[in-house]
DNA sequence: ACACTTCTTGGTCAAGCGTCTAAGACGACC
DNA sequence: GGTCGTCTTAGACGCTTGACCAAGAAGTGT
């Protein structure tokens, strides 16, 4: 076998890990399933990891973190904040129906780390992260359009972040497309009515 | 031990494992664990469940029901609906703050019945199940209060179980109180705007 | 050529797992 | 009181698990 810094092993691994759980869920992420699917010995797990919850720290850290790079570039145009919020919407859930395990290992990798000790700073750290960026796409959007939200932005996103959560488990109970379409539709709208137009005497005021 | 019937024992170590599952999670329910929760011998496990799957599945089917059956005497009097809306979505909310693990339990039950061939069935039953009965709860609101809704009860039903999923998510992550009161305020408004008044040339119509 | 750090890896360990067997005890019925 | 279906239970089975050890190979600096 190749010889290569543990830095880079545990990548590998981690990726590795990523694959398994996609395929057959935390549960199924064993020490040996991992190192079979990275195609290297056993041993060489403990000699990167000290055990395996500190690789599943790992990868819950690396995957979140590569979600909320995924929802950055997202942003697409729109003349109106509410087709402009469907459309992210709708963005997301494709990705969901795609690979809909991917959407089912991060909810199980969730739970998992609520119920381990050494894990269980995790789940806070992770919705930080997605109400992190869930703001920033609420707060890129309005200046794409060049509106306020009449609500205080975490309150916002903290919303946004709860339709699509209730969205994906009920769609990953029924697959009911249609249904997950009208949620969005009503999300969109809700959402929406939180934005102030610009008014042409606001901005003179400030001008002025 | 005392000789009970094997259908009796099936109920004892559904809820002892029920008891397992909220201490430990799906993970720490084996059925050593069960059968010293239940005070009962290994051997009477296999004599009265074919397997450890059979007893998640009438598990599953317990508590789902037994949520549903919960839910119906929740229903409160109140002027309006918004606030009927907003005090049935705190007296939710009450209860899994009051006892979190339980609903920590149900989600990983769903995810176990998602990743388990023999169960994968069961995931759409029990979101059927919730969807039903928030239609119930909000057919029962509308009654009560001589509204009517705008939008299908269906989907009004699914946009209720949206929020109490997302909710309860992200207060499990960090257990924020003030900001699972805000958004409950925000569900309840959304909700309720859905009500149409009930006009009085409607019921004259129907009358005369 | 030498020492020294870093990486590789076959083999092994104890613990825990779901499941099954087979022998016996109980209690109702004839 | 004997028979027969139902329930009880100790013990064992084969297998998987996370973790560890110790020996050696590969590369690096002197």
């Amino acid at each position: 076998m190749a010889r290569v810094s543990s830095a880079q092993r545990r990548v590998e691994l981690v990726q590795a890990a990523l694959r398994v759980i996609d395929r057959d869920g935390v549960h199924g992420a064993t020490t040996r399933a991992i190192v079979a699917e990275a195609h290297v010995p056993l041993a060489t797990f403990h000699y990167v990891f000290r055990s395996r919850d500190e690789l599943i720290r790992e990868l819950i850290a690396y995957v979140v973190e590569q979600e909320g790079r995924a929802a950055e570039g997202t942003l697409q145009s729109a003349t109106d904040i509410r087709s402009l919020l469907r459309t992210g919407l709708q963005a997301y859930f494709d990705l969901v129906v795609s690979e809909p395990n991917r959407e089912q290992a991060m909810f199980e990798l969730f739970h998992y780390a609520l119920r381990t000790d050494e894990l269980d700073d995790l789940p806070r750290l992770q919705y930080e992260r997605y109400h992190r960026t869930a703001a920033d796409l609420l707060a890129a959007a309005a200046r794409q359009l060049e509106i306020t939200w009449s609500v205080p932005l975490d309150e916002l996103a903290r919303l946004l972040v709860t339709f699509t959560d209730g969205l994906t488990l009920a769609w990953l109970a029924d697959r009911h497309d249609a249904a997950a379409a009208r949620t969005m539709d009503h999300a969109a709208d809700f959402i929406a009515r939180f934005a102030n137009p610009p008014t042409e005497q606001i901005n003179q005021g400030a001008h002025s």
